[in-house]
DNA sequence: ACTCGACTGAGGTACGTTCCTCATTTATCA
DNA sequence: TGATAAATGAGGAACGTACCTCAGTCGAGT
């Protein structure tokens, strides 16, 4: 009736508790026949390894590093106050978590950050950074040297990274697109500022969105990307200089940072009111900006789960214990006005 | 360095290991100073008990009881097989959980179903039920009984549960009205088809919407609530009554169950390509209509979230120790045909 | 000062697992 | 067939906590 112990499989498979020991944690000195038999116990009874005893009797600490972009950005912000928080909480019993903060818009900077990753003391790594080359081969020597790697928000699709956590950005650019043309009364045309078309989720982000615009709301075209690459006076000039000469501007579409500046220039503009404006990530910003109905919509990803995620991910990994993966998707949330979660 | 143990606290406090045990486990037996004295030291060393250690010693086990609607409905359904799919999952460590099914439209049923729990073998329930004085009267005895009780998807506010999960159902129906009110093209009237205006969930949704729509759509006008009870016939008799009697029907929001039904009689009718049609929960018949643009949106709450919660939340209850409350926000979900989650 | 009861200390066992050591058995090959 | 290595058994200590017993100490009231 009770839960099976290794015990059980010890009495069951007819042999003693140290052979079961090296079955279960698959030590050398085992016959296959006997392993087979241990095997069969196993299944036969239904044994589960009882996770907590195994982490307390083996004193297991997990070291955990997120490599997170460094600075002042709010999303930035969040992610690393929710790595705070997540490390206060029972999902980070006996893991230690280390934030390493870069600027991601120098590779060479990410590159050494990871180089310095010292994989003796450490069992993974979070990683949200720009795929480039070097990247690349930095993570495979953390894979060689046994660490666990997960891609944090930006997809690392071409480096041997266990897993991605973050939304599907092709279609949350869709999905933008979907509501912006639902929302937008007339055709016109719609701006789209990226963070930077080298970083992976935006360049999908922007690939999503057009897709759906062309297809079903062909009425309605989409300028060329702006690029912002995190300069608020660069992308407070920009804005002001399209939206005085396109008169037809009906929509704006914020896929990544800069947020704030953009704001700002349409606020002055005196045009904000009349533009469906959608941005990513809910931040003090984009926040107050829903209340006010500057901004129409925001799609967000909730930056606890993505964190929590990471981490019990990372501890899966380490383990090599199968992924809930229902737990662990990733949605593409959209904010209204209406249903902004409590601050 | 290390996390301190129990051990150290004795050491730190100048007391023995007993005592310390005694303290954190408020047994009897210590003067008020000697617990000060510990308390001073648990907070001096940081101290926090760890809590696999703890229920492996005192081989807790914790059997939860998850009360809900019998039956087919959809939602229901995908209720029960998340339940299943948690209790195989790392949350469920040590937890045995029952699922008990009730007629909902019969609140004798659920107050029988609700009496033949029995205590002395239950740590926590988890309730889906409109609250009837009955209800409330069963669940002051369960509690008096010494267990946790947590309402699932529908408040109980006035019976004395230790904790609601689900959305905020009145938020819910301001988005609904607002993602209504912008979608429209041209005004006219709004359907509402709720599962009956004595369950909480669906009222509190009709109010959230009537409001929004008042006071930001005053073009929409909102016809009076159609109820369904759950009864598919009724339901397209009713739709296809009002679709054929208001050609200015433009909108039609669905708040609970009988969405299949809706559907149905709505296609028939030929006019279901020219409504906005919400509707709340993904099923497959959500997830469909949503893929053939049937339906414009639905609202979602994440039911492996939901019961992930519950679970979380009834053992946080039966060990005393503070909820996180972050990681148990439920979220209001705005989903469209491009942030389908994978099946 | 003595007694009684409340408080405290010391030490043990247990939970299910890991990871030792050391002795013993079994299979394999010369 | 004996030597040799491989496989297995038996047992114990440890992880951090809970909970038990029993003996000892302290303080208050008489």
């Amino acid at each position: 009736m009770d839960k099976p112990t290794v015990h059980d499989i010890a009495k069951e498979a007819g042999v003693s508790l140290a052979t079961v020991d090296r079955v279960l944690n698959a030590r050398p000195g085992v016959r296959t026949k006997t392993i087979e038999k241990v095997r069969a116990a196993v299944t036969r009874l239904g044994y589960v390894r009882d996770t907590s005893a195994a982490n307390l009797s083996r004193r297991r600490a997990y070291r955990f590093v997120f490599l997170l972009p460094e600075g002042s950005g709010q999303f930035a912000t969040s992610l690393k106050h929710a790595v705070r928080e997540a490390s206060r909480s029972q999902i980070a019993d006996r893991v230690a978590v280390d934030v390493h903060e870069v600027p991601t818009h120098d590779p060479h900077a990410i590159v050494r950050a990871l180089m310095r990753l010292n994989s003796d003391a450490l069992d993974g790594v979070a990683i949200m950074a720009p795929e480039t080359p070097q990247v690349r081969d930095a993570i495979v020597r953390l894979k060689e040297a046994g660490t666990a790697v997960v891609a944090l928000v930006s997809d690392l699709p071409n480096a041997p990274r266990d897993n991605f956590i973050g939304i599907d950005n092709n279609a949350a650019g869709r999905t933008a697109a979907l509501i912006m043309g639902r929302f937008l009364a007339k055709s016109g045309e719609i701006l789209v500022l990226t963070n930077s078309m080298r970083s992976r989720d935006s360049l999908e982000r922007r690939l999503g969105f057009d897709t759906v615009i062309a297809s079903e709301f062909s009425g309605q075209s989409v300028l060329p990307s702006i690029e912002g690459f995190e300069d608020p006076e660069r992308i407070r000039c920009i804005v002001r200089d399209v939206v005085t000469n396109r008169p037809n501007l009906v929509g704006v579409y914020s896929t990544g940072f800069g947020t704030t500046p953009l704001l700002e220039a349409l606020r002055s503009s005196g045009r904000l009111k009349d533009l469906v404006v959608l941005a990513h990530e809910l931040t003090p910003t984009t926040r107050r900006a829903l209340l006010e109905n500057e901004i129409a919509a925001v799609i967000m990803q909730d930056v606890g789960h993505l964190v929590r995620s990471a981490m019990r991910i990372l501890r899966a990994i380490c383990d090599d214990i199968p992924i809930f993966d229902a737990q662990e998707r990733i949605r593409i949330e959209v904010i209204l006005r209406e249903n902004l979660p409590a601050a």
